[in-house]
DNA sequence: CAAAAAATACGTGGCAGCACGTAGGCATAC
DNA sequence: GTATGCCTACGTGCTGCCACGTATTTTTTG
């Protein structure tokens, strides 16, 4: 079994995201590619693993990044460690640093716009089935800038979001204030603060405003 | 001329959304449905102004909230100027409070999510073509809440953000602290500080966090 | 033109967020 | 078994946001 798509033959896809309005819209833009066939869809994370069980035949995935429940990042990470020969196509609104880099973490092959037309997504597609990457224009600017980050930083890995630093984020997202959020999770306020300090040095921010930012597009107000 | 459609008649539709995917996604979505004729499409509030001229059939406008320029609401308002017979119908991923009020102040006759189904979308627009109102359950549950805060603040009319208060939340919102918002504008620290209550008064929100909440879903990054 | 809305500006004061440094307990992974 | 990462926690001090009140000038609108 080939990893990698051959020119030629058809391409299975899988579509994942939770509206229904951008399943149908992708659909109808591939209808008229008759080398990209669309052969599941899934409304969430969890529908889409049971799916890649039954359809063997799937060579990428579309996903959308922001989804009720498990993330966009969670799954492509999940299909990752669990059907590595899948080739993983994000789909997102939004092209922050923070965002982009998750994605390349997480083992993704290319990150589209959602303002993407038909003609760029169709070749984004065979150029991540054929083993390539793809990545929309504005993404790869903002690819170059974090680079030109990174390489102050010399590789400055920065390690995921925990779990707990997700809890905090959400609270601080609900507009609470540390103190409060202390109380909600019966730790110290002092806790609190370095896990916000922590949070702030993950996403790159300089204030609560990249915080937010960041929780916004990765839906972890729900 | 009547203003409402008639039963068993068609109603013709302009659809304004700037993602392909999302405007793709609909007109696939209505195809089954004989009665709703999509007969133009745009992709910004400008275009959507045009072609409103040239088509005098329409009845029903279903527009996205966040597009870059001229923002959803803003169309509205001039839809509601200028052709006061044509119904709005909203269509936005998200329903905050002030979101929905100012769709409301703008004249729009509904507000649909993006995650609604074919059925619940032709639904809505049925009902605003007849001249009556739709709200997706999430966006009416949003509507008695803030019908509750109304309540104590006595039909406290939100006026809508102006464009100088516009600008300073944009800059908010790129990081910058007030110093450097009024060293940019050329303005007082005082007069950003005085923006920027009155944003916080208008967008319901305690604190900056709220502030960014807005910001990002009324598109203002870009 | 008059009325209303928007943009400008000042003062005082308090509390929250954030920088920076430091460090112990605990689980898991190598 | 030790190394690594996560969660926990403290202290000090500064700065910037925000509340509350007030007011003038400019622009827009009816």
């Amino acid at each position: 079994m080939s990893a990698f798509a051959v020119p030629g033959t058809v391409i299975n896809l899988l579509l994942v995201d939770d509206h229904p309005m951008i399943v149908e819209g992708i659909r109808q833009m591939l209808l008229p590619e008759p080398d990209l066939q669309v052969v599941a869809q899934a409304n969430g994370g969890e529908q889409a693993l049971e799916l890649l069980e039954t359809h063997p035949h799937v060579q990428v995935v579309l996903l959308d990044l922001s989804m009720p429940g498990m993330s966009g990042i969670e799954l492509a990470r999940a299909i990752r460690a669990n059907w590595p020969d899948v080739r993983v196509l994000a789909l997102s609104m939004f092209h922050d640093h923070a965002t982009v880099a998750e994605v390349l973490e997480a083992g993704g092959a290319g990150y589209v716009l959602k303002t993407a037309t038909c003609i760029e997504l169709s070749t984004a597609i065979r150029q991540v089935a054929a083993g390539r990457t793809y990545f929309s224009q504005d993404v790869a600017d903002t690819l170059l800038e974090s680079q030109q980050i990174a390489g102050d930083l010399k590789a400055a890995r920065l390690p995921a979001i925990t779990r707990r630093e997700r809890e905090i984020l959400q609270l601080v997202a609900r507009e609470h204030s540390n103190l409060e959020i202390a109380e909600a999770l019966f730790i110290s306020e002092r806790t609190v603060e370095t896990h916000r300090r922590n949070l702030l040095a993950k996403t790159n921010s300089k204030s609560v405003v990249g915080l937010i930012q960041y929780a916004i597009r990765h839906n972890l107000l729900a």
